[in-house]
RNA sequence: GGGGUGUUAGCUCAGUUGGUUAGAGCGCCGGCCUGUCACGUCGGAGGUCGCGAGUUCAAGUCUCGUACAUCCCGCCA
């Protein structure tokens, strides 16, 4: 159990925090019967507030008869205040499993504060109840200590924040809510307005402009623990609505931002017991998709992508051939301890491979016996089978597995691979690694749309030696640009932003958008950075995913107090729900 | 929008090749019990097998559809 007892609740004793040393103390203690254990003429109920529970002893001798008999007949989770004294357990009733097993609480007196119906379920931790259950009963889960422990977490880390931000010369402003909306980017929840029929707010899917008008505002350090809000389909990750600490700050350099919220960092992780080495590592994207075929890559295991394009190129196996001929990549990873998985285990992992874009999934098994297995090694000629083993530090056990396809699929492909088979051969993956991934292209070209998209977003500074190439060679320009990286999770994303008037124009160009759009949707930014807009740059934190991996949870559900189910619901109270027509009438909307 | 998995008692689950009255553990209700702490013990209640069709003499079980949950792909600047 951890320690804010002492931190918050001076003002009563609390059911977790009795010891030794507060025998013959007498003690108030309010809070949820958790377990009673009627022995008929003697009563035992453990009392569990948020600090942890004690065991109450209610004697016939000690209490009135009234007193005694509500407790003949608490139920799970009955209000109690019980008035009593603390004594010492007779050693042989010491409890050692427990926090306050040396002593326990004879009660004077015993008042019922409420009753309870039977909860859906028990109200501990380690339950295996349905999300939906749980979530139904929010306030049920809430009341667990897991629960709680999770959401002290996310304040403590909310906190340590501030504090640190606070030191360093940031102001915290709110932001509207009630925004606008913006082309590109995900999709927008819209909320009409009552005085301008036909006319919406969007709700904010980061402060990204307003935190760049703070900066020609003269703010010049702000950060907001903000609310956003995406219309987009929901991961374990990724809820309608989550909480950035939204930071931005004027006359700086990436290497500015990067060292400031390395020391914010820092002083976060020691406020909540996590150790971790400081400066962090940096990566250049082009390494992070290179080695693990990925922007946000889990360095806390190895099994990296290996490139054999070179080694196949020529090989009698035409997939991987005519790939390497016509501009695509050949790559592998070596899944050390799947060697002797059977045949059928090993086809399976083709799904995934399907799954992430692959036309298929070449593999070599070497078996611990010494046995080469696979349907590929024929096509090779000895060289290339030895160049193989040899780049691929193959040992028996091994299995390697391919991904021949352009680099974004291949890359794709290999590194869904390489979690799933980290998970598979339980690989440990202990403790937190945090690292930068920085310089990421400025845009990338979406297929679908047949456009260009700027891949962080259309507000980044392009690198200074690009910026002739922004209309001739696109996807040749960097950025400035870094990501905040950790156990395999994008927990912060920030950028430089363009200051310059013509630079923002010419980037919104290149992503599709019209002059007229230009001067309509962004008119309103492209004023303030020809108002003598200072240079500037930012980041933003997800302080769900962050608390998330600190409390080891595999959701942001668990992290946050109320979420929402993946159909972007609320069981508890049934939102969203339907409006009164008159409702609709006054938003001069109409349902279909 | 697509794919996987799941839905049986309040909770977690089992339910064989389609076959009589659908089971278990926990919880719940009642009795007994003065040292338990997952108390024990005796007894009891509790089911629209997610929903809707279909096949069949017969459906929890097979088929189709659908809803919901969850994981993933798309999407998420």
């Amino acid at each position: 159990m951890t320690d804010y007892m002492n931190e918050y609740c001076m003002h009563t004793a609390t059911c977790g925090q009795l010891r030794k040393e507060n025998v013959g103390e007498e003690v108030t203690l309010t809070g949820w019967a958790w377990h009673n254990r009627d022995h008929g003429g003697l009563i035992f109920v453990d009392l569990r507030d948020r600090s942890g529970y004690t065991q109450i002893v209610v004697d016939p001798d000690c209490v009135s008869a009234e007193d005694f008999s509500a407790a003949e007949h608490l139920g799970r989770e009955y209000v109690l205040k019980v008035v009593g004294v603390v004594r010492e357990r007779a050693p042989e009733a010491v409890n050692p499993n427990m926090a306050t097993g040396d002593i326990e609480v004879l009660a004077k007196s015993l008042t019922v504060l409420n009753t309870s119906v039977t909860p859906p379920f028990a109200i501990e931790d380690g339950i295996e109840t349905d999300e939906i259950t749980r979530m139904k009963w929010r306030y049920l889960d809430i009341r667990r200590p897991e629960m709680f422990e999770a959401l002290h977490l996310r304040h403590k880390v909310a906190q340590a924040m501030r504090n640190a931000l606070n030191e360093r010369g940031f102001l915290e402003v709110e932001t509207p809510i009630l925004a606008n909306s913006t082309p590109e980017g995900a999709r927008d929840y819209i909320v009409p307005s009552r005085p301008n029929p036909g006319r919406f707010y969007a709700l904010p899917q980061s402060p990204q402009q307003f935190k760049q008008m703070l900066m020609v505002g003269g703010i010049e350090r702000y950060y907001q623990i903000a609310r956003c809000f995406r219309d987009e389909d929901l991961r374990a990750d990724r809820q309608p609505e989550f909480t950035q600490v939204d930071i931005e700050m004027s006359f700086v350099e990436g290497d500015d931002v990067i060292d400031m919220m390395e020391g914010v960092m820092a002083e976060t992780l020691a406020a909540v017991g996590v150790e971790h080495e400081f400066p962090l590592k940096r990566m250049q994207y082009s390494e992070a998709m290179d080695r693990f075929g990925c922007d946000r890559p889990d360095t806390r295991f190895g099994m990296e992508l290996v490139d054999i394009t070179d080694i196949v190129k020529d090989s009698g196996f035409k997939v991987f051939s005519s790939v390497a001929q016509n501009g695509g990549i050949v790559k592998a990873i070596n899944a050390k301890g799947a060697g002797d998985w059977s045949r059928g285990d090993v086809e399976k992992l083709a799904d995934i491979a399907a799954e992430n874009g692959a036309k298929g999934m070449a593999w070599i098994a070497f078996t611990t016996d010494g046995q080469e297995k696979s349907p590929i090694i024929k096509f090779f000629t000895d060289e290339e089978f030895a160049a193989l083993k040899e780049a691929m530090d193959v040992e028996p056990g091994d299995l390697l597995l391919f991904a021949a396809d352009k680099p974004e699929v291949a890359n794709a492909v290999l590194s869904a691979l390489r979690l799933h088979m980290a998970e598979a051969l339980d690989i440990p993956r202990e403790g937190h690694e945090l690292l930068w991934v920085v310089n990421f292209p400025m845009f990338r070209y979406d297929e679908d749309e047949k456009k260009y998209a700027a891949e962080h977003h259309p507000f980044t500074h392009v690198l200074d030696e690009d910026l002739d190439k922004i209309e001739t060679d696109p996807l040749a320009c960097g950025s400035y640009s870094y990501d905040l990286v950790m156990d395999g999770f994008e927990v912060g994303g920030g950028t430089i932003r363009i200051h310059n008037a013509d630079e923002q124009r010419r980037v919104l160009r290149v992503c599709g958008v019209s002059d007229e759009e230009i001067d309509e949707k962004f008119g309103h930014l492209i004023h303030a950075l020809e108002l003598g807009a200072p240079p500037h740059g930012g980041i933003a934190l997800g302080l769900d995913r962050l608390v998330m991996l600190l409390g080891g949870k595999q959701s942001i559900r668990d992290v946050i107090a109320f979420p929402k189910t993946s159909s972007a619901s609320d069981p508890m109270t049934g939102a969203p729900s339907a409006v009164t027509p008159r409702q609709l009438k006054e938003v001069s909307l109409r349902t279909m």
